[in-house]
DNA sequence: TGCCCTATCCCTAAATTTAACGACACTGCT
DNA sequence: AGCAGTGTCGTTAAATTTAGGGATAGGGCA
């Protein structure tokens, strides 16, 4: 039983290869093909396919959007993204989506069948490139504060939503410290509010 | 130049057949082997590798460790780590210190080249398996909040560092709403500040 | 239809945080 | 020996948040 495959690309002649390129393989065969995400749930319970090659940029209806319509409607097709480049913020944008995998265009055809008879098997495919950001999202990373070790106490612990009382307590000093504290923090960061400073020390530390 | 492979395996069949891999492909080059972590930093010192082949599971230093301590010495060192199951927890351990990729010990010859390849050009490689893993970590989602969707998006905001005036102003509601959303939502999670309802968004939502 | 939840708005008062100024002792570095 | 950075403590005043009290309006549900 082949693989079906449909295709979402704005370029005709991107879809004429990888039209041509899937039905070379025995194991896959072409279900359809479209510019655009405009018809995109249409699609998909037409040409019912196993997995859609997504690129991401197409006018009108672009591949996130539509990566996102397939998924609340039909989260058990498999959905490829694809892009000539490899931007950072859609690649975590597909992958919160519920994309199965990030190639790009410049990738060996073999490759891309590869990648898509994975992902048609529960697998998940990155290019290595964008493998690499998706793990460096994982490392604690360098995380070097310049904030002083007193400094990044006390903001954890106001991170965890003690009040500056509480945590004067708790650090068994004078609230005036404590507040001295948060100063030189906001100064520091260049901000000047405890949600500023809270959302930085989740986005940065911790 | 070829790329310098050290190999990390307890069973020696496994290290001869690696062994005969990597000779047989020109581009690599077998840099040394051991049964075990032990001697990790003079190993790599004395031979002077460009990929280290990890297994996971060794007796008196395991990989992990290894990993850890090629890390810490000689970060422009890649690890591949392999191992016969995909355990998660590992994995994870794995990413977290450092590891350039994560194949399991069933994967193609073929396909353990081309991770070595990949993974010395920079890029991170993962078996198919274990990148839906991986990937699943991104989409935790489905995380119901107890809150109304606006006051969920007042707290997005709020947690982002935005003061109730400019929540108010961005959302385009007077402040005396936000004043209430905010009072509802301490009520909903039993807590009373700013601080605390942060760290709730950021513990449970986002 | 009546009730609950939501979203919106308002007011007042208390509590808390922020800003701004200052101060002192200790450390490490130059 | 002096300076920068840190950790500690104060005071005061302004700004903001928090906690009450109510109020109107619409939607959904029993």
């Amino acid at each position: 039983m082949a693989i079906r495959v449909f295709i979402y690309d704005d370029s005709s002649e991107r879809r004429d290869s990888l039209k041509a390129l899937i039905n070379l393989n025995d194991n896959l065969k072409f279900a359809g093909e479209a510019s655009n995400c405009k018809n995109v749930l249409a699609d998909v319970e037409n040409y019912n396919p196993d997995v859609v090659l997504m690129d991401i940029n197409m006018p009108e209806v672009n591949g996130i959007e539509g990566l996102k319509l397939i998924k609340t409607k039909h989260p058990e097709v498999k959905v490829l993204m694809q892009t000539a480049y490899d931007d950072s913020e859609k690649i975590f944008t597909s992958i919160k989506s519920g994309a199965s995998g990030y190639i790009l265009k410049n990738d060996k055809p073999q490759r891309i069948l590869q990648a898509i008879e994975e992902v048609f098997e529960g697998g998940a495919v990155m290019n290595p490139a964008i493998a690499q950001k998706v793990l460096d999202y994982f490392k604690p990373s360098e995380k070097k504060s310049p904030l002083s070790p007193k400094e990044n106490e006390v903001l954890a612990l106001l991170a965890e939503g003690l009040s500056y009382k509480m945590v004067a307590d708790k650090l068994a000093v004078s609230y005036s410290t404590i507040n001295t504290h948060t100063k030189r923090i906001y100064e520091k960061l260049h901000i000047s509010s405890l949600g500023q400073a809270i959302a930085w020390y989740y986005k940065n530390q911790q």
